[in-house]
DNA sequence: TGGGGTTAT
DNA sequence: ATAACCC
């Protein structure tokens, strides 16, 4: 029984992404395309059939964590762990645990749905995402020592761990089965060091690709892995009851293949790549295409230590010294995570939404280069930094804000970007991000910063 | 929808 | 700076 789809049920640790983060990497165009006169409209991909051994044969491990969220919250409070409990942002239930799943809450559901669909429900203000970010980073480190600690000669090969898609029988004498086991053996250890290690559960797949091993791994929900063998990648695929659960196609792509007809994904693997190109462009129409065979050539790509850190909050906001406030207090808390990060930040950023009729996705935002007198303040101990920064802040404030005119924002944010690194230290290595000052070690626990202990890292 | 994050144009 | 994508 596989009714995979569902779809994106899981949220991850920032750090576990770096294992499916895609990487478009689109070859230029290809030539043959181009043709005016070439008849046919048969994909010209479908190549991959190479022989067995082949270095471009992969086997990826995607592990996905169980409701993130909700596990750190039944850690950090024990007596949560055997009731529903829902993980609250505002009027939202952003996620919930396994037990809150049962009873009919769903993710992102508002708190007065779930409230009446499960009465016991119990709910954690989430909105501070500190522990979440604290145990992202455990997770990260965990997974990159394993790695490295990786010994094939331990995990025996003719056995799988865990599901096999589909149910579907191995054969011992086919390469790419047996490659995809040993797979399934490394998924089961990651796994096994994540439960001993930091306490927490989660998915895995394992499948030659990125797009294919994301979507095996929500099969078979919560704590539990599978292996997809090659010969049931078409049944993965069109398990999927719309496009828009492929990975890679979200709401607006997803709207525009409906508006030329494209629904399931035999729409899309069947439909003209010479009219899709023209529609949503080469680089889109190749790359969903050949999505919609299950083919998926990027790259697992390391992801380091974040490109930006931001705060953000939604709250209604229709005066200057309401937005000068609130641009204090995310100052603030950026201005702790900064310093602990090491790195310097040498942009700043502010956004709004604006009310206006709930257009989705309306943000707008100025930002500006950080004055370099600033920047050196903000590594040693950053004082005098706030009101100088908060200055900055202001104005871009009123670069999109006519503040004689009434107005009225739902939400703030401020986000550093454009990090350099302020040690010199071996620059793309594990070391790089695993130094002291990112380290999360701290066995005391809750730890809170004040901006005047950034003085004392280094 | 929340509080984040990335890459492409 | 915006728009698309991801969780």
């Amino acid at each position: 029984p596989q009714e995979a789809g569902g779809g994106d049920d899981d949220e991850e640790a920032d750090s576990t992404r770096a294992m499916e983060r895609a990487e478009a990497g689109a070859p230029g165009g290809w030539p043959g395309a181009l043709e005016p006169d070439e008849p046919d409209d048969l994909p010209w991909f479908h190549d991959e059939l190479e022989p067995a051994g082949s270095s471009s044969c992969r086997v990826i491990v995607h592990v996905d964590l169980d409701c993130f969220y909700a596990q750190v919250e039944m850690i950090s409070n024990p007596e949560l762990k055997d009731k529903p409990l829902g993980v609250q942002q505002k009027y939202l239930v952003v996620t919930c645990n396994y037990e809150a799943r049962k009873l009919g809450v769903k993710k992102l559901m508002s708190v007065r749905d779930a409230k009446e669909k499960c009465p016991q429900l119990v709910l954690v203000n989430g909105e501070d995402l500190t522990r979440y970010r604290e145990m992202s980073y455990k997770v990260t480190e965990m997974v990159e020592k394993r790695l490295e600690q990786l010994q094939s000669d331990e995990l025996s090969a003719l056995t799988v761990s865990g599901h096999v898609y589909n149910n579907q029988s191995v054969n011992p004498r086919d390469t790419l089965h047996i490659r995809l086991l040993v797979g399934s053996h490394i998924a089961a250890e990651m796994r096994e060091a994540m439960y001993q290690q930091l306490g927490l559960t989660g998915c895995a797949g394992v499948a030659s690709n990125k797009l294919l091993a994301k979507l095996v791994s929500g099969v078979f929900k919560p704590n539990q892995q599978t292996v997809l063998l090659p010969e049931s990648s078409q049944d993965l695929i069109h398990s999927l009851n719309h496009i828009k659960e492929i990975p890679g196609i979200g709401y607006k792509t997803a709207k525009r293949l409906e508006a030329l007809g494209i629904s399931s994904v035999r729409d899309l693997q069947t439909f003209s790549s010479k009219i899709l190109e023209k529609e949503l462009g080469i680089s889109v129409a190749q790359r969903i295409q050949k999505l919609s065979f299950g083919e998926d050539d990027s790259p697992v790509t390391p992801s380091g230590p974040p490109q930006s850190f931001s705060e953000e909050d939604s709250f209604r906001c229709s005066s200057e010294v309401e937005a000068k406030t609130k641009i204090e207090e995310l100052l603030a808390s950026l201005l702790n995570r900064v310093c602990q990060d090491g790195r310097k930040p040498h942009t700043v950023r502010l956004v709004i939404r604006r009310y206006s009729s709930e257009k989705l996705c309306n943000r707008e935002s100025r930002q500006c280069p950080i004055p370099s007198h600033i920047v050196q303040k903000l590594g040693a101990g950053n004082y005098d930094v706030m009101a100088p920064m908060v200055d900055i802040l202001m104005k871009l404030f009123r670069n999109m804000v006519n503040v004689k005119m009434p107005f009225h924002l739902t939400l703030l944010s401020v986000c550093f970007c454009n990090l350099k690194s302020r040690n010199t230290a071996k620059k793309g290595t594990i070391d790089y991000y695993l130094t002291p000052s990112l380290s999360t070690t701290s066995h005391t626990g809750k730890r809170s910063f004040k901006m005047k202990d950034c003085h004392m890292e280094d």
